[in-house]
DNA sequence: AATTTATGTCAGCCATATTGACTTATTTCG
DNA sequence: CGAAATAAGTCAATATGGCTGACATAAATT
């Protein structure tokens, strides 16, 4: 394998040259912190439920789906949009499969006849119990390890960092039980 | 377009039978209230860089491994995959758009001549800053609404998230600084 | 009657991830 | 020294989950 950069151009080092703090790799006015904890909490928060998804040949995209379908039994296709903040077909896609396999039904809405009501059947509510259990478990085992008004702390601060567009149907949808 | 599911099967509904509470949707012992705040708080997140990412035909893949190979000057492959938690051949394609723009330089090890040390150049810094820029602004924006103490319960709560595997690693590559 | 809305679908495309196998250079270890 | 392990790069094939734009149908609204 020949040498990579011998002729070595601008590049951004963390000091050592001895010429003091000119090449200060710290950004001081940046959360970088919580930037990356978030990133890295995410990371295995989601990955939690992914065996259990593999048995079912299922991606995070159907758990997304199915999630808010039986937390929100009747979810209008419009609505479940709103929520994932992804495309009419893509939403199709993942939607359809989970129709077919028997974890989501649709129902023609009784007051408005275009739209198609989601629920989860007993098997989808099931599973999406099954999907969450690691979630929660993980979420309840970090705050015993932290003080009391932790949860309450975590959820002010994660509800601060929705769009302030998105904030208050964020509060309804995830506040109400 | 005709009716759907007119024979309704098995379905769970929210209560109005007047039953009583026999279908009660609660589940009480899961935490969906954390569980669905941190989908939403994500969501809104990653989004805030897009526009930025778009300008130069990246995704957020790219976001990720400039920003940590930016935060960790001569950071090795292996390093960043442990972090990212991807295929060697994954990163790939984002690392070599990236090097072959110009945004990050690679450089032969001195030690062990195997590895290739990653680096930022600077234009790969001053990008990195301005897709971190957003995200720190929606964190500050969200600890400024929020009581004394709330950055240090945050950062608690997320680190307590991530894998008990993870956790030094973790504390390590985002705390130093 | 015309328009808007809710939903579904087609065709195609792109980004990002996967597995498994294989190569090269280099280091480490017996 | 020679064998084995490691770091990195690459190949081919595949899957998932996003996207756009266009179009169709049914039903509600104006």
């Amino acid at each position: 394998m020949a040498d990579i950069n011998s002729s070595s151009a601008k590049i951004r080092t963390a000091g050592q040259d001895g010429a003091g703090a000119a090449d200060d790799v710290r950004e001081p006015d940046l959360d970088f912190e919580l930037i990356e904890l978030l990133f890295f909490a995410y990371r295995d928060f989601v990955s939690d439920p992914d065996t259990i998804l593999a048995e079912y040949g299922f991606g995070r995209a159907h758990h997304r789906v199915l999630h808010f379908v039986n937390r929100n039994p009747g979810i209008t296709v419009t609505e479940l949009l709103d929520i994932l903040k992804i495309t009419k077909q893509s939403l199709g896609r993942v939607l359809k499969q989970l129709v077919e396999s028997g974890f989501i039904e649709q129902q023609t809405g009784s007051f408005d006849r275009r739209q198609r009501l989601l629920f989860a059947t007993t098997a989808g509510h099931d599973l999406a119990i099954r999907l969450a259990a690691p979630q929660s478990h993980r979420i309840l085992a970090a705050l015993e390890k932290l003080p009391a008004g932790s949860e309450a702390a975590a959820r002010d601060f994660l509800l601060q960092l929705v769009n302030d567009t998105e904030r208050a149907e964020v509060r309804r949808l995830t506040a109400k039980r």
